[in-house]
RNA sequence: GGACCUGUAGCUCAAUGGCUAGAGCGCUUCAUUCACAUUGAAGAGGUUAAAGGUUCGAGUCCUUUCAGGUCCACCA
């Protein structure tokens, strides 16, 4: 053994013999108990981050349940990742002076896949790196054949349980992206814009105004509406208001969503426009009228503003306004939240667009039912009240999305009924009126449709009989930012499809942040790549770095120093193992001569049994932290142990004994360090491991705690 | 606006209501032919945000205030 441990020399090469030797493969065995986690599939598009990094959990506890004698199954995946997708390709494109519409469906649909391909060989590199312990006979993608049959399978049980139905609905639209949002995914973004001040003419006499935001909106106002206790309205109420530039009549209407405080108390609806508006026109059954297309310019029924942007619709009517004396006033610092488009920033457009939603209220109550009689525990325990409160208010879900680059939804319209019809193979004649005519709808699913079904629809590729033994999974781990848009979903989906739910645990860890505890992100140029760390300090090392020092679910702060921290307490376990081998060596060649001990016999006695009964109550310690999932207390324990209590006074105090050829002292040291090596191996499996195979011939993974 | 979380050493964070509140990094002093300088020993550094309460006992439980954060809803 070197005086320093390289891990640059060793790990590639350890991971190579695990694969080689087909560790991590599952198989079926009634003998043993299965440990199965799903790893949340990363995203098809990129590169691993350090938030990948994070599922160095699932690797701990795949490693130690192996290690216990379970059966486990850590399965390997990919997320095609829809519109994230698609718009990382679309920037690529436009690097080269291209844009998506440059190409037919199938064209940009077979580019994509290719540059998927790319990434996703590039990702599987990386996770090896990271040294975990995936099966990689198993790997599945949300887009092969197999898993989308499934996908299609399950929108159809909803479609015909009536948990699917398709409506024109108010959606966000970008209008530049040329795609739909779900409202999880809505960016708010403050914005200073001007509140107009409008007058609106009285039919039967008088006036009222208005307070907008948005004047060019008005072409499709449908009605005024005030606050029924407010005073000064309430002779207005069902009298008739006229569209200032177009002089159509609207009815003057209460609501009580009408914040009498606000603006001038009365406000326009234009229910095809606003989400408020919209709710309105329904409770009230109001005329909706869309006045701005999905190109994000005005209509046919804006007569002589048809063709403007949205932008220049408004100044222009901002202008006649003035012209005609029906612009009050102008406000000009009014500060709003605007709802914007991730991906390119821009506002989104409320507009109306007939898409597939989710009923979600009987879904989301069964998901409450598990988490409330434990079918599902949740770790660490104060998420659980989030999860509740996220099932509580979970509206019906938008699963359409306007991108090529994605599973297409399998519903096909019949053109002489117009009715839509559900089909999971290509089928062959319409099966509303018998005839051919018919046509596919053009959309994607939400891709966190296909992430929703993913415990379930990935077993299910693998045989009934591998389904039945490892579903439902025993963990689900993952990030609690997505707690909503994966977490909840996959337990309703879940249980809809399988009756049961998809994991037992749900254990969510924090987010990896700089060190100073702001969130890494590229525009601050704070970003850690975890590949540099590795080929710097070994995967090892931050591995750890990660884990040691935190809370469950609590955000960690990572910092290149606490990676080389770690690095350093890799390198002890690798000088306390050096150690036990050169006196090891010097005791086989001289066939231990018994020498005058320096030190009384009894003292070393007493040292060995002092030893003995402090690694005894370590490793219980140490089992109940691990068993109760806490990770970062286990390994705060055993690295106490290992650095302060065995090396700095145990080895200290018997290091004259051993060098002089005590083989007790020697042997009882070298018993408990290699039981350390085996706690810590689910932490830092190659260093362990390296060490593990001086002193044995198989590997630590063969072993057992 | 609603809900939740956090506030502990210079920094980042630990601590089932129970002994002298700990660790990593940083800092000071000393050691070094030794398994390890990626080391060891010793040390400085704390009114646990503030006030009040419960308790034999509070960093921990309760109330209020202050400060910061996250998620949700988003009012023209």
């Amino acid at each position: 053994m070197d005086s320093k441990y390289s891990p640059q020399l060793v790990e590639e090469k350890i991971y190579k013999g695990w694969e080689e030797k087909e560790f991590f493969k599952a198989k079926i065995n009634h003998k043993k108990k299965p440990f199965s986690i799903i790893l949340p599939p990363p995203n098809a598009n990129g590169s691993l981050h350090l938030g990948h990094a994070m599922f160095t959990y699932e690797d701990i506890m795949i490693r130690f349940n192996k290690m216990k004698g379970k059966e486990t199954l850590w399965l390997l995946g990919l997320d095609h990742a829809g519109t994230e997708t698609q718009f990382v390709y679309e920037k690529y494109l436009k690097k080269q002076g291209k844009s998506r519409y440059d190409y037919k469906r199938d064209e940009l649909y077979k580019m994509i896949w290719d540059y998927v391909a790319e990434n996703k060989s590039t990702i599987k590199n990386q996770l090896k790196r990271l040294g975990f312990a995936l099966d990689w006979s198993r790997e599945k993608f949300t887009m092969d054949p197999e898993i989308v049959k499934i996908v299609y399978k399950t929108f159809k049980d909803l479609f015909n349980q009536g948990l699917i139905y398709r409506a024109n609905k108010l959606i966000n639209y970008c209008t530049n992206c040329g795609t739909s949002f779900s409202d999880l995914e809505v960016v708010y973004t403050e914005k200073i814009d001007s509140l107009f001040y409008i007058k609106y003419q009285i039919k039967e006499g008088g006036s009222i105004e208005v307070a907008t935001t948005r004047p060019e909106t008005l072409f499709g106002d449908t009605a005024i509406m005030i606050n029924p206790k407010d005073k000064r309205y309430i002779k207005s109420i069902g009298k008739t208001a006229i569209i200032p530039l177009i002089n159509k009549e609207i009815p003057i209407i209460a609501d009580s969503s009408v914040d009498i405080k606000f603006g001038t108390g009365a406000v326009k609806v234009t229910p095809y426009h606003d989400f408020n508006d919209y709710e309105v026109g329904k409770r009230h059954n109001l005329q909706m009228v869309q006045v701005i297309d999905f190109d994000g310019k005005l209509n046919n029924l804006t007569g002589k503003y048809q063709g403007l942007r949205i932008f220049s619709a408004r100044q222009q009517v901002v202008t006649d306004l003035q012209a005609s004396g029906q612009m009050v006033k102008i406000k000009t610092d009014y500060l709003h939240r605007v709802g914007s488009c991730y991906r390119c920033g821009k506002a989104l457009e409320p507009l109306p667009k007939e898409q597939w939603f989710i009923k979600i209220k009987p879904l989301a109550d069964k998901a409450k039912e598990l988490i409330e009689k434990k079918e599902t525990e949740v770790l660490p325990k104060r998420f659980k009240k989030r999860l509740l409160a996220i099932l509580d208010n979970f509206i019906d879900w938008n699963i359409s999305r306007q991108v090529v680059w994605g599973i297409r939804i399998p519903a096909y319209r019949c053109k002489a009924k117009n009715e839509w019809f559900i089909s999971t193979d290509m089928p062959e004649k319409c099966q509303v009126c018998g005839n051919h005519d018919f046509e596919q709808d053009e959309d994607t699913f939400d891709t966190w449709f296909s992430s929703a079904q993913w415990p379930f629809a990935t077993l299910m590729t693998e045989g009934q009989d591998f389904f039945d033994y490892f579903y439902p999974t025993s963990v689900m781990e993952t990030g609690h930012d997505i707690l909503r848009a994966w977490v909840a979903r996959m337990m309703m989906i879940g249980y809809f499809s399988t009756k049961k739910t998809p994991f037992k645990k749900v254990f969510l860890h924090g987010m990896v942040r700089d060190p100073k505890g702001q969130k890494m992100s590229k525009s601050k140029g704070n970003v850690i790549d975890p590949i540099l760390m590795i080929n710097k300090y070994g995967a090892d090392a931050l591995r750890v770095a990660l884990i040691f020092g935190t809370k469950e679910g609590g955000d960690v702060a990572l910092s290149e120093q606490k990676v080389i921290g770690m690095r350093n307490f890799i390198n002890k376990i690798w000088n306390v193992g050096r150690f036990v081998e050169i006196n090891q060596k010097v005791v086989e060649q001289f066939i231990a001569p018994e020498i005058n001990s320096a030190m009384n016999r009894t003292t070393t006695k007493t040292l060995l049994k002092e030893l003995d009964k402090e690694y005894k109550k370590e490793k219980k310690q140490y089992l109940k932290y691990m068993e109760g999932y806490q990770f970062s207390k286990a390994l705060g324990l055993v690295y106490e142990f290992i650095w302060h209590r065995f090396a700095d006074y145990y080895i200290e105090q018997l290091k004259d004994e051993v060098i002089n050829g005590n083989i007790e002292a020697l042997g009882s040291l070298k018993s408990v360090y290699l039981e350390n090596l085996k706690m810590l191996h689910p932490f830092i499996p190659f260093v362990t491991e390296e060490i593990w195979r001086v002193f044995n011939k198989e590997s630590i993974l063969k072993s057992s705690l």
